[in-house]
DNA sequence: AATATTGTTCAGCA
DNA sequence: GTGCTGAACAATAT
């Protein structure tokens, strides 16, 4: 699931739990996961403290504790988190446990471990370490931002809408989205899409990303003509009576609807 | 059994 | 050096 929507409903969703409430301890259950932290460096410095603040760029979540230190979660493909008092409802594949003085316990679950665990006291030199472009739902990434993410690239622009180093956020679900819903074929070079276009693309950005924070990222609440709600091969398809195909584009399957999305 | 799955990284190639 | 593609990674589910 973890794409930018879902990743920032996992932020208000802690800072609706954990958030100032008193770290007791910590406990790294897996360390495959960890990036650039020791297991100790991070428990020691987790306990006693509280979250104080979080932040969001794209698919990483980070969450300040102390002065300038921060917490940085990434979800891989299957990373959730979940904030319970009861042991009995820890999540399966639970590699991070952080454990408050009231009794409840924030776990961070990722089945196929994909996810990564780090600290860092700046979040502006991660993203920049990182290599990560601008947030793709940020205020501040206009349509001018947007041109020059995309930039005059070679391949499908499918691939450059999920390039987090271009622009962060997107990943294979809703770049389909996007594409379906604005008819553009995803292996559409980048280079052959005119300005109208261009703009039709990032307005459909915008909503779709907003619509989808907005329903929760529950599939089931989402408007009954988005791809999401159609994502097999032979479904119909609901804007146009299509089918909808799958195809490999850069390794990922592409759900399609051919019939209107036509490749420029 | 084979193949699928929301993510990133890295080798290999043009 | 640049940029793109596809395999690899891990753990299931169908």
């Amino acid at each position: 699931m973890p794409e930018l929507p879902d990743v920032e409903i996992f932020k208000r969703y802690l800072d609706a739990t954990a958030l100032r409430k008193k770290i007791k301890g910590s406990n790294v259950h897996d360390a495959d996961l960890l990036d650039g932290v020791s297991r100790q460096k991070l428990q020691r410095r987790l306990h006693g403290e509280r979250f104080r603040d979080t932040h969001r760029h794209g698919k990483f979540l980070f969450a300040r504790f102390g002065a300038s230190d921060w917490l940085i979660l990434h979800f891989g493909m299957t990373g959730f988190l979940k904030y319970h008092k009861n042991s009995d409802d820890t999540p399966d594949h639970t590699r991070l446990t952080i454990d408050f003085a009231n009794g409840y316990h924030l776990a961070y679950s990722c089945q196929r471990k994909l996810g990564k665990i780090s600290h860092t006291d700046s979040v502006d030199h991660f993203i920049e370490n990182q290599g990560l472009g601008p947030d793709c739902y940020s205020d501040r990434f206009s349509f001018e931002a947007f041109t020059q993410a995309l930039g005059h690239r070679s391949g499908a622009v499918k691939s450059s809408l999920m390039n987090q180093n271009r622009m962060a956020g997107l990943g294979n679900i809703y770049s389909d989205e996007i594409l379906y819903q604005t008819g553009i074929h995803p292996e559409s070079a980048v280079t052959r899409i005119d300005e109208e276009t261009r703009r039709t693309l990032y307005r459909a950005m915008r909503r779709i990303v907003r619509v989808a924070i907005d329903r929760r990222v529950t599939p089931e609440d989402f408007p009954r003509n988005y791809l999401i709600r159609h994502r097999e091969e032979g479904a119909g398809c609901p804007r146009c009576g299509g089918t909808i195909t799958r195809m490999k584009i850069s390794g990922r399957s592409a759900y399609v609807c051919p019939y209107h999305q036509e490749k420029v």
